[in-house]
DNA sequence: GTGTAAGCGAGACGGTACGTCTGGTCTTCAT
DNA sequence: ATGAAGACCAGACGTACCGTCTCGCTTACAC
């Protein structure tokens, strides 16, 4: 009897063959995916207008993606990854100047800065959104995309716990969350006004604590 | 001077009757809201099937709210109206035993527990995602839901201010997110789990620095 | 044994008491639905356009008629009425000149004038219509308004049999229906032009028949 | 100058590409039409019954139809052509035994037959039904329907009269009204019963007059 | 003259169907 | 065999009316 594996196309609906794909459909999706999002927000943009636009078919947006949210994250990694390589030389470390807070503040300052830039503005948004509610989707989104940064922070901390300049028992992974979550929830939810000052009070009360010394 | 159309509303499509209003379908509406996203989720939700589970007209959901979101938001403020009233007695403050640190962390245990309530769980989590992509929906959700809150923190920590626990030029409003925004964060993004012991942390490094003293 | 009749509200949903009527309100339910009629079609007349433009609630319609047919039928037998009283003293009646032939000719021109007049065209097209496809309105159309006047045919083609210018052996009932039902079938079908030459031929194809003689 | 919207369509929205019709659908819509309209009648038959029963998509029927009228006018046309297909070698044309009398009363008995045929009662009822209030409609039928036949008889009619069996000047297209509109009329409007006796008495009537001779 | 019980205007209600839109699948043809 | 195109089944959208059901509010008859 055949093995069970075997089986060219049993269950599975004929995988399609990713030697062949089109390079240039990929680009053009999610130059059109991108593109919708950021001018009629996520909930109006549909496959169909993402194909209409992309001068594609709407299957082959389905042989290679399970959905909506799934092709706009991926054009979203994208966008950063081709972001980051633009960026250059300056990439993915937190500097170190010596002076922790004076690094944080910075680091947080150009943060609010890209939170406002529109390019990336509606489609974070959207994402964000969607990883709220579908969890398997906000697990890739935080895994793909936040985690990343935030290991920045987790290091920087570390050195200014080598340096002194933080305390030796606070774990880093939870003590970054005093000023990025704050950001975060605010932009997110809009629960407050986003500014380089609020950043920077941020980045003093976390260090120095609500108490009095 | 004889009116030739005695119709006084021109633009609006004629405003409901409130006072008309069946009290038993409003409940069944939100019990039916509630009910749809705890069991399906939010985008599976549609105004069809909660007009059915509640054996209601679609009109009648139409006629009263514009969306499915705002059914929903509606819904969750009556479900946590309630809620409060169960509560009794022990209601909207944040108790005060002189200790700022304990009151905190105890406060923000029952926070943690509330989040895992699974009655609660599913319709804050999708109007929280809704919020975050629709601007007014979620300034609606921040003032009546989060806001409240909030604004008890605020009241406790000036307290905490008056008995010299926590510093003076302090803005409470901001302090508090250093403790409240990283458990928001992470229950909505799913970037950290959240526990008894993490919300203890948190109030330990917000009120004493994570500088060394 | 108690009268079958007498029963004041057994079964019946509480007929109501005619006694009390508003004869304003029926007037202008009347005029509502033939206007509508008329303005806009059978089909895009609604019960509640009719309410609205009568000014009256739907259910003063609902409690003295079944439907919009029915509504209109009766409007419709009203303005039949009324148009009669107007015509004032030669009513009901074929004139008898001696001349079949001639006073066929004259009355069914007549009918080709009222059919072209647009005050009754709408409504009586109308009800036409629903009477094909609804039985039993139809028969009552039948016999409130078309047997009616076919009767008057049939007593001046008896008075032309007596006089012997119409074969004794021919039913009049049926021989009617030589010169009426093409007239008919014209105008509601539109197979073809209705004119005063129409008419007049098919006099004469009718009583000198289609065979050389 | 260049166009700023390569949209090559302006007014139209898409018109659908005929070659890909999907011809089971086509029947199945048939076939569900027709057997709602025999089933339930034709105020009772929807556009989203007739898309259950057929087991197709809503949009598949506003896609090529515009409307129910529009796809129970096809669904007759087909079933029509369909039976005179069957019917076979027996085809368009009125015996020419030479009596028109009796060929005439020949064809009339069929037609009576078949106005009694349940299979085609109900839908050309609510055809032509349909065709006295919307005149677009009514005039489609008359012309894909209804003249067909009547051209029959203007040629029987024809020969009768170069037979000398019919007078030289009678209109044809007139004449035939003579019998065939009372038949119409009384199934139409319910005038009267319909049967064998009543059109020989009509061609007894038209052919030899009301007159005497 | 006052009470009571209808009819009334109004319109909210549970429903059905409308005609449109989008999702995801399937089919056809060209490359 | 992939990709563009788009027809297909499915089903939710928000709207329009259906026929029923309260609401107060006039009437008008009975007391």
């Amino acid at each position: 009897m055949a093995a069970p594996e075997s089986a060219p196309a049993a269950s599975a609906r004929t995988t399609p063959d990713a030697t062949r794909r089109s390079e240039k459909s990929r680009r053009a999706i999610y130059d059109a995916a991108l593109g919708l999002v950021a001018e009629v927000g996520y909930a109006k943009t549909t496959v169909e207008g993402i194909a209409a636009r992309a001068g594609v078919g709407k299957q082959t947006i389905y042989r290679w993606w399970s959905s909506k949210a799934d092709v706009l994250l991926e054009a979203f990694l994208d966008l950063s990854e081709q972001a980051a390589r633009e960026a250059g030389q300056a990439p993915y470390v937190i500097p170190d100047t010596g002076d922790v807070a004076a690094d944080l503040r910075a680091v947080l300052r150009a943060t609010v800065d890209q939170l406002r830039d529109p390019r990336f503005e509606a489609p974070s948004r959207a994402l964000a959104a969607e990883g709220v509610v579908n969890e398997q989707l906000g697990r890739v989104f935080v895994a793909k995309l936040l985690e990343p940064s935030l290991r920045l922070y987790v290091d920087r901390l570390r050195a200014a716990q080598r340096a002194g300049q933080v305390r030796a028992d606070v774990d880093p992974r939870i003590a970054l969350e005093l000023f990025v979550s704050p950001l975060a929830q605010r932009w997110l939810q809009y629960t407050g006004p986003i500014s380089h000052e609020y950043t920077d009070t941020l980045v003093d009360y976390a260090l120095n604590g609500l108490a009095p010394r």
